[in-house]
Formats: structure tokens, sequence, C-alpha cells
DNA sequence: GCAAAATATGTTAGAATTTTACACAGAAAA
DNA sequence: TTTTCTGTGTAAAATTCTAACATATTTTGC
């Protein structure tokens, strides 16, 4: 419950831009300011929202004003993505070492993973960082050259990694899919790095929200038959739902 | 004199992220805090900076994904550390290859770093994201274990990162300081990584603010007569100053 | 299933910040 | 020169925030 109305204060906030806590206390009568207070005070160490006097605003907001690249693109389609995330963290067991790739998606997915005892590796610095406030977790960063645009690191040196960790489960997203091209991404070293992780995995696990369906980026790092689950949302076209559940693929 | 005193505060605002009534008092100690005040609200009315309770934050430090421990840490002594970091980005040259380490002196450093095109190579994943906002820089992370008090990583396998890299400079800092036991660190595997970038960067800038004299660590990564340069503030005991500069060392 | 621990919440007092109001000085305008 | 306006300082008042403790609720470990 206290989690739901966290959600909720962030949802609220990113609708309205900015709330005061008295219209906060309006919101939520059965609750203290002060709980409100502490909710506020956590969704900032989040990053999703800044403490103002009187109240909190949405980062959201404050971005409208200028544009840093990787923070805008996180800000879209964010409801789609934080409910992939959230069954995505649903599939992963106490004690499994899994891959998590460093796309937004994947920052949610960080953000959703329980505070068990699990090994994860990924290639997003910003995902490392949201996973490295668990305590029972283990993260590990795949070193290489950081990319601007998505604050992944992707480099042919990452092979050298993998030659002696090992992950069960790979949960990870693309930039776009279409049935014929399947998912790819839009920098080469990102899929190189992708392929590995597929051959890698006993499993693969995709999110793909559906705003990302009929794309198609430079670089294809998986198809169809690749993967075990393919998570999305309620919009995932029917018929493309067939083409998956036909080769086995749970789609949920 | 108004409009440059706001132009300051803005300009402060953008390189810190985060300044407190108090730091701009001490900034502009001609002037009242009223006046500052007034200062700030007319430039959150312009959309330039948000007013936090006991200051302000510039629209900019909103957008960035940091991590939230880590960024408590950072704020003691943050004076020193400045001056310091101040101190070290103005002996990096253009066209070179350093290595940072991850701590937060070298975080400070990093947002000191100008914008040119220089290779940077980090341990530290907030450095790394700090740095990766500047266009014409290029950053490499170190992979490994990511270490959750420091939000840096370090294994042994970093040593095959070595291999094929190159750095004429490394700017480190310690976490503890005697003439004695040298500079130490509370991490074993950041020390041993130490270790090796000092043998292979051909010059060795150390950062110490005075905090950390007379402190001992675990472990041991540089003595005095490693280093080329050593970087600290005002406070440093003129009777060690001695001791460096015997052997050559510049103190600055 | 129970006890212990951890987490979540409520209540208050006290601290800190922000705002308001008014006074004063100096520059610009009449 | 006088008036007006802008910038500034001071201090009290209003508001918000934090800290501390008490209580309830949930989770965890046995």
């Amino acid at each position: 419950m206290k989690r739901d109305r966290i959600e909720e204060i962030a949802d609220l906030l990113d609708k309205r831009g900015k709330l005061t806590l008295e219209q906060l206390e309006t919101f939520f009568p059965h609750v203290s300011q002060m709980t409100l207070r502490r909710d506020l005070l956590q969704l900032e160490q989040l990053g999703r929202i800044i403490r103002v006097r009187g109240g909190a605003m949405s980062v959201k907001e404050v971005q409208k004003v200028s544009g840093e690249p990787y923070a805008k693109k996180s800000a879209i389609h964010t409801d789609e993505k934080i409910r992939i995330a959230q069954k995505a963290a649903g599939l992963i067991d106490e004690g499994c070492s899994l891959f998590v790739d460093g796309g937004t998606t994947a920052m949610y997915l960080a953000k959703e993973i329980p505070d068990i005892s699990i090994n994860v590796f990924t290639n997003g610095l910003a995902v490392a960082i949201e996973l490295a406030q668990k305590k029972n977790l283990n993260v590990t960063v795949l070193g290489g050259q950081v990319m601007k645009d998505n604050l992944s690191t992707a480099s042919p040196v990452a092979k050298m990694y993998f030659s002696d960790t090992n992950f069960e489960l790979a949960i990870i997203s693309a930039s776009a899919f279409t049935p014929e091209n399947g998912f790819s991404c839009g920098s080469q070293v990102e899929a190189d790095l992708l392929k590995l992780v597929r051959q890698k995995a006993k499993s693969l696990y995709m999110m793909l929200d559906s705003s990302k369906i009929g794309k198609i980026m430079p670089y294809t790092f998986a198809h169809v038959e690749d993967i075990d689950v393919l998570i999305t949302d309620e919009n995932f076209p029917a018929e493309l739902k067939e083409k998956f559940t036909q080769k086995d693929i749970v789609v949920m």
C-alpha cells in the first residue's frame, strides 16, 4: 500500500507538474502529512521528483525547460515501461544470475527488482547505480567506452568478461521490432554485445513496449525464435502475439 | 551590478548543481541574504533555476540520474574538494589520455574538467556519468563488481583493460595518508587497481584534502616517492610539505 | 504459529527557512 | 531640487521542515 501510494504520488506529479503538501493531503486524506513528506523524500532519492518549499515537483516538469538526452528519452511512455518492468521483475528468482541491458526500460526494471540475493550483470551505468542501492544484490558492470546518449558501455572488450561469467537469465529490451527484421538497436557494438548475451544466457526475456513495434533500427541482435518470453503492454497487437505463441514463446 | 551578480549565481549553480544560501553568502559576502533570496526568486521566474529548501539548484542538475547515498557522502569538506579539483583540472591538456579514480574527490574533478578532446578512463560510475555529459570528451569505464559504498568498480579483471590501453596521466585520490604508511584506501581490490594505474601512468597526480592526513586505511597503494604532484588545500601542514618538496614532488 | 525484527505510520515539539513589512539609500526622472 | 523608483537591509512573523519518540503493522526467522 505504501508502494502504491508512492506510485500514485509520482503519477500525480508527472501529470500536474507540481503539487503542494496541502494538495497532496486532500488527495490522501487517510494518511498523515508526515507520511506524505516521507513519501516525497523517497521519490526524491529515486530521482523522480524534487522537493521544493511547500511540496514537490516532477523531474519531467523541470525537463520541459531544456532537454538532456538521456533524461528526456526516459520520460516518454513511462507508465507502460513501469508496468512492463514490474512484470519482468516478478520473474526473477532468488539466487539467480542475470544480465540486464542499459536502456531506459532496463532502468525501470532496476527500480523494480527486489532486494534479494542475486547477481546482476549490466552494461548500463545508471542501471548499475540504481542496483547498487540494494543491499543483498551483487552488481557487476561491464566495462568499455561510455555511449553518451544512453549511458551504457559497449566495447569489443566486453567479450572478455563473458569468458568467466555465467548467467541463466537475460532480460533485455530492444529499440525496435518487426517480425521480419527482429529486435534491433541503433548501435553496432551494442548489438554485438546483446548477441553475445543471447548466446550466453540460458533464457532470454525481451521487454518491448508497443511503441517500438513496426520500427526498424540498423542492427538486429535477435529474432522472434531467439527469445523465451516477451514482456509487453496491453497495446500489443493480438495478431503479433499469435506469431510468438505459435513458436512456444510466452507473451505476457 | 545586480545583473552581474545574478549571472554569476546562475553560472555557479550550473557548475555546482546545487547551492545552499549559506554557501551563496560566502560567495557574496558584501550583500545580504535577503538580496540573494531575491536574486534566486528572479532566476526562478526566468526558469533557469529551481529554488529548494535551503537554497537552489540548477535545472541542469535536476536532469541527472546520480545515486543518492553517494551524493550525501560527498557533502563533507565540499569546498576544499572543489578547490583541489579546480587546481587538478587546470593541469589537464587537450588531447591527453588520463585516468581518474572513482572517489568523491574525483567526482568534483569530473565536474571541473573542461569539455575538451581528451580520453578519460575511470572506475567510478558517477564519475563516468558526469563526464559523459561532455561532448568532446571520450569516457571509458572499467568493468567489474560495483562497490556499493562509493559506486566504483574494482575487480581483478580490470587488469585486462590495461593491457590495451595507455594513458600519460593519472589523477587519483586517497582515503588516508601518513608519511610512514603512504596513501591508503579501504578496499584491497581498489588498492590493487590503483597500484596498476600507478605503474601504467607516466605521471601520477595525487589529490589529498588535509582532512585525510594522519589517517591510516588498511591497504596502501602508493608512497610519497611514487607521485609527481600533490594537489591539496591551504591546511596542508608545512612540515609535511617539506617531505614532498625534498623529493622533488610539486605540492600545490 | 509465535516471537523478534524490521518497516511503516502518527504526533508532537522545536529548528530552520521563507516571507512580509517597513525603512533607508542612491540613481534616474521630472 | 524634488520626486520617484529601484535596489538593498533589518527584523519579526508565518510557514515549512526535521527530529524524536511512540505506536502499529508487516516480515522474517525459528
